[in-house]
DNA sequence: GCAATGGTTCGGCCACGGCCGAACTGTCCC
DNA sequence: GGGACAGTTCGGCCGTGGCCGAACCATTGC
């Protein structure tokens, strides 16, 4: 099969609106399920079925078991580039100005469900593990005592509850790992109440502010361009 | 129509392998005719006369009439970007380590036709404009008397013939103009016989030589990274 | 064990769209 | 004028593929 081939089967498999649903839908880098995917693309989940079995076959998507359920996300960075460059063409519409320009912002900060991804949550995963205050494992994660005494007095504290501690989340456009479960809720909330960050309209990109720029560097040694 | 369903149209036009083959045929810049289009993507006329129409519906192509004649090209930087990332995606074939670096190499220099096309050909085309060498309209371009005495001493002497001496060339991936017509295959050819600039296999991607570098910067006052 | 739920496979329906042959328009050139 | 060539439009054929209903696994929980 020759290269332009290929490059067409790709672009046909984007071509279709059930499955560019279920793309976008994915590109904040969660991991959905089958049935969520389904309700995003907005047809019935046999049919989703089958297309998440040609997105998988294509290696544009990757899959988790995880018990009784499946777990999609993008297979690469590349395809979420892939996914910027058509929508950058299709995106400004006549008579429009928004352009798509969320891409940019949301590699730098966003929210993936209620913890905090992108560039800024790889960096807080990074210092806190280069710091001896968290040590992150595939399946888990460990706060150190160090760790929790620096994270009461940051005002970190994470709700009681039986949903995971902490975990890490790979990152869709780092493609490494920043910190999920209840501690990366907390951490989220925490920045969002020192105004540290500020949610943006309609987006899951986050932006940071003047106070966090500075935050930031002094608490964490981070520093985020843009 | 929703911003999702915009970007699965447009996708869908890039998922068929004829009209696949049309757009990468055009993407050095190049424009070609239908014919020439029809050649490329292996189907008949009609077919392609049919392609060509939703390409252009949809904004990815222009086109320029010229007699009997219908020229097609690329209708914006960001439609070649597109491909690329289409392409970055399904072009590393597992077995295969070729990945698609054509893109960067493209931009930086390139033949179109017989002359310079990318950053070299417009940094070429505005150096000779800016020295006065060269006058550039939208329709043609003239050579001053310096201009003819700066290129006899360089060595870059057109061949005589009817086909037009000297016109701008628009540049898809800078998207401003070159220098074509026979003043542009002369400087061209010239670059190449001082070894400045030198082919590559089964591109149309030119390198730039130490002696290039070194050459340009000193007759031309360009510096080309890369 | 059984029911409930997430997910897949199968079969059949149907529409969209790619393809070409044939006929038509428009331009160039002798 | 007439012939050659570029390109388009029309009509009809046909395959691919999206969609859902129904039935079928697999896992969880009672």
């Amino acid at each position: 099969m020759s290269d332009i081939t290929r490059m067409a089967s790709i672009a046909a498999l984007l071509g279709d609106p059930a499955r560019a649903n279920i793309l976008t839908a994915l590109m904040d880098g969660r991991a959905l399920t089958a049935k969520e995917l389904a309700f995003a693309a907005h047809v019935s989940p046999q049919t989703t079925s089958g297309h998440l079995a040609r997105l998988t076959d294509a290696d544009l998507l990757t899959v988790e078991k995880q018990g009784r359920h499946r777990y999609f996300r993008l297979a690469s960075p590349l395809v979420g580039q892939m996914l910027e460059g058509v929508m950058a063409v299709a995106g400004p519409e006549p008579g429009r100005t928004t352009a798509w320009r969320g891409g940019d912002a949301l590699r730098t900060a966003r929210t993936c469900y209620d913890h905090l991804a992108g560039r800024l949550g790889v960096a807080l995963a990074d210092s806190l593990t280069a710091a001896g205050h968290v040590a992150l494992s595939p399946d888990g994660g460990e706060v150190t005592d160090r760790g929790h005494a620096f994270l009461c007095d940051f005002g970190a504290v994470p709700l009681a509850g039986k949903r995971i501690f902490c975990r890490p989340c790979l990152d869709w456009s780092e493609r490494r790992p920043h910190i999920a479960g209840r501690l990366g809720a907390a951490l989220a909330s925490r920045c969002l109440e020192l105004a540290w960050i500020a949610r943006q309209r309609d987006s899951r990109a986050v932006s940071i502010t003047a106070a966090g720029a500075h935050g930031f560097a002094e608490r964490f040694g981070i520093h985020i361009d843009g």
